[in-house]
DNA sequence: CATATTTGCTTGATATTTGAAACATTCCAC
DNA sequence: GTGGAATGTTTCAAATATCAAGCAAATATG
């Protein structure tokens, strides 16, 4: 029999669930309507930025959170639109390592200026302190959840 | 100019992107191990079961939070495994309305069971006020980011 | 150094999700 | 009532996702 007080945790996680897919689903909109691409899209180029050297398949697959086949996919479009560039990695010629190019850079940039206002005014009904608060405490439950990879 | 301060919100929202993602990940693949099921139509069942009316295609996927063609999909799925039934609701022969089957009904209980578990060992790392905090903090989130629907 | 295992990625089959278009029914204004 | 808008669903194509093989290169083992 589970304690009532322990169904705060079913009521914490749907209200999660609900939030993150709120969020996702103006975000993704948005980036479909203002710059004809989607989340998945953003958030693979959005890990790139982070990494001017490039980073592998693999890396992309870990910190996406997806498969490695979706990876492959996904950075197949990105490549057909020129927004990446991608080449065998000289010390293992297994690896593909995968680079923005100069337009890539400059897209995810203007996509990253709304995309920052976007969400912004998702989080705007807290305060600073809350924001923190919630930060570090869904931090502690990311570590609960599986040894971390993506750093945020 | 975006101010330092308000990066917070984007280090929040990546951060439970994150939390959100790990979790339906680890949850998916155990409804699928142990029960043959996944998050989509685990959520679709839940709402189900909160009506024991049944509930129109359109409620589902308001509630659900997914496309109306994604709904037909689920349902047809559910359908085929005997877990819902789907009639043509008496006042309006356009709508179909879902209910929950005996056997729908027994399937979901014993997913709930283990579905509540684990999802009390994910958050673990929170106190009881902690999770009280955040899920009135993500309350004031959801009514911001859209006119509510979901109840939790 | 020859084989066995592991690693990094791609492929292919499938499943799911979305968005828009198509359909049928209902509702509303006349 | 009748025509036109609105509503409730389904269908379809495209995008995204998973999983299980498959392949090539790297590494380990003897």
């Amino acid at each position: 029999m589970t304690a009532p007080a322990e169904h705060e945790s079913l009521r914490l996680w749907l209200r999660l669930f609900t939030c993150t897919r709120l969020i996702e689903r103006q975000i993704g909109s948005a980036l479909k309507r203002e710059f004809g691409s989607s989340l998945p899209r953003f958030d693979l180029l959005a890990q790139l930025a982070r990494f001017p050297h490039g980073m592998r398949m693999g890396e992309l697959s870990e910190r996406t959170l997806t498969t490695g086949g979706n990876v492959t996919w996904i950075v197949r479009a990105l490549e057909a639109d020129g927004y990446v560039s991608r080449r065998i990695a000289r010390d293992d010629k297994r690896a593909a390592v995968v680079r923005l190019s100069a337009a890539g850079r400059r897209h995810f940039s203007s996509m990253a200026r709304a995309h920052e206002q976007w969400i912004i005014s998702m989080f705007t009904s807290l305060s600073t302190e809350e924001r923190h608060a919630m930060h570090d405490m869904l931090g502690t439950v990311k570590s609960q959840c599986r040894p971390p990879r993506r750093s945020e």
